[in-house]
DNA sequence: TTGACATATCAGCCGCCAGTGATATTTCGC
DNA sequence: GCGAAATATCACTGGCGGCTGATATGTCAA
């Protein structure tokens, strides 16, 4: 019995439905190619949307997305913002997943229980 | 118009569409649970379920998606088979992850925009 | 002020994955 | 061999999240 979610309350800041929830904020290849275009710089919304190939609703959406969980900061320039990463781990953080990509876990295209997500 | 996918075909060894569906075998609570059990070191199925409070068909299902995308590997031994951390660079992707959530992702848990999963 | 541009918001639909329950397969103790 | 235990597999379903299309808000230029 007890299917319950107290599995490790207080062990670290971060909850594991928190740290699931900060890795679904990654797993979507929109959010994700938006972290990725942001790596060498700020961006605008008008840029980022030319650069990802998203429509510009779509995009702005995910954008307030990140922004509310904290992956992206947003500056207000006239009647352009300009977005960026919010913090130097989240490059690192990409750039361990690519190491790993390259190394052990190489099959992860080939998983077939659930897909890069429409 | 061309809402294709060549975003960025050959930048890495990994597609963006790869590295999220990587993010996305963390993404999920029930296998960042599992991943989080093996930490500490390899468990059985069993020990698994234990750890966890995760069905026991659930559990086999969510380690046989994480073997295949390399994540865990696991080795028979009579009829138990045990499961570990395929890579130490896993760990670190959590620690790395945790880090966030105390930092400057301290809102993830706010976003609305998605859940936890299930 | 007026129009054009940049961005944000909203409602609705569709596809998909996680969980369940039953069952199959393998391996141990006796 | 026999029954029990450990794990794996399968069909099914429900809820959720991402995309779209239209619209709202805000800000610059002339």
């Amino acid at each position: 019995m007890s299917n319950d979610t107290d599995l490790q309350e207080q062990v670290t800041p971060g909850t594991v439905a928190d740290r699931a929830k900060l890795f679904r904020g990654l797993a979507d290849p929109s959010r994700l190619a938006i972290l990725e275009a942001l790596r060498p710089g700020p961006l605008s919304v008008g840029q980022i949307v030319a650069a990802t190939g998203l429509s510009q609703p779509n995009a702005s959406n995910h954008l307030r997305c990140l922004s509310e969980c904290g992956l992206v900061a947003g500056e207000a320039r006239g009647r352009f913002v300009d977005y960026r990463l919010a913090d130097l781990r989240i490059d690192e953080l990409l750039a361990l997943a690519t190491e790993l990509l390259d190394g052990p876990a190489r099959g992860v295209d080939a998983c077939k229980s659930y897909r890069a997500s429409p």
